[in-house]
DNA sequence: GAAGATACGGAGGCACCCTCCGTTTAACAA
DNA sequence: TTGTTAAACGGAGGGTGCCTCCGTATCTTC
């Protein structure tokens, strides 16, 4: 951003402005067609050609991650306000509950994050990590606390989370979701007494023929 | 079956053949290929015009259904197998952790049925109440057995594995959907509060590390 | 074998993807 | 201001895939 060793040109103004065109036609468009949305429809929402889109955003996935940065810092940035609460078993149940409603308002992004993880894209790259780090202070904070199982990564956490929201189309989902997420956290919680037998469970592999 | 004087007619041999060729067809592309692969490439790979495919599964989602009918039924068999096993709650964390092995082999299906929840269709109806009904045999039972809380239904549940299956793409997601499912299940379980025998084996916080 | 019913195939129209390049325009120097 | 030039613009164009439509071919039945 601030490089200043070589004398560079201002931007122009025109890449500047046309660049901000497009994003915001973008929020709109994806907001309505989800990930899949036509590029030209975001172009012609622009009032930009074809090529000015490409020439900004390369891929898809670039688009979607300029478009949906900001949301995923906000994301960030909750946890790094929960990290002072009291109960920090309680301070990761919140932060995945206001991930569920954020996913609520902004239907379009986990569609588009999940395409991004397919992809392995740069979208993929910056949000996970950056959200992998929200996650990771709240985990290491409950899991230093002596709270919660220490063996699941927050890489995990955030699939699991992801995944469970995926599924945000159907009728009845968001209370499905926490109430899943409920039972995560509470899986998660290490057990005052009982809990630590070994868990050796091989999955019941003879059921499931082989097909050709 | 015959509400009309006419008896019907036997099926043409060529459409019966031709339907089976498609089939056969879709299963090799959409394995190499997802969910999105061409159909035009299948009806060529089945030897076969776009237009015969089209008739015979009107939608992308009619194939799909097709292709996978059968797979899924081998999953709703294993929980009828496993609804005799001793443990039901074992049997719950078997029955989905051989649900992770499949989607490893059938990398399409999750995919498939992940797009064919987006859109509503048959496929979705028809795998979705299969397989919630194979869990719910043994949700049931292990709730009945009082080993399992009981406010969450086979939906929930099948919304979450799903999911978590969802990011299957990535190094190292199946270990990871693994431990995910385990801390689930252990959420599930109803707590043996009353039975705290002092087996204080705390979670050697350092011991297991992050496996990234 | 003839008559119908049924299925076949692929051309055609449409939408979208992405690239390429001639034209326009903003930044900077004189 | 004006000229120079790098940067950005836009949209035509070639490619691919989706899906429909309908003349033709083939199968079943009588």
């Amino acid at each position: 951003m601030d490089d200043h060793t070589d004398q560079t040109r201002k931007p122009r103004a025109d890449a500047v402005r046309n660049r901000e065109r497009v994003l915001e036609a973008a929020k709109v468009v994806f907001s309505a067609g989800g990930p899949e949305a036509s590029l030209e429809a975001v172009a012609k929402g622009a009032g930009v050609g074809i090529g000015t889109l490409y020439r900004h955003f390369p891929t898809r996935e670039d688009l979607f991650e300029a478009v949906y940065r900001r949301e995923v810092e906000q994301l960030s940035e909750l946890a790094e306000q929960l990290k002072n609460a009291k109960d920090p078993v309680d301070a990761l149940r919140r932060w995945l509950r206001s991930g569920v409603e954020f996913v609520a308002t902004k239907k379009g992004m986990v569609a588009a994050l999940a395409l991004a993880v397919q992809s392995g894209s740069e979208l993929h790259a910056f949000s996970f990590e950056r959200l992998t780090k929200a996650i990771a202070s709240l985990l290491d904070r409950a899991a230093a606390a002596g709270a919660m199982r220490a063996d699941i990564s927050p890489e995990d956490l955030l699939r699991a989370f992801f995944g469970m929201c995926y599924m945000h189309d159907q009728p009845g989902w968001q209370s499905s979701v926490l109430r899943m997420l409920d039972v995560f956290v509470d899986g998660l919680r290490v057990r005052p007494a009982a809990k630590a037998k070994a868990r050796t469970v091989k999955p019941a592999k003879a059921a499931v023929k082989r097909t050709r």
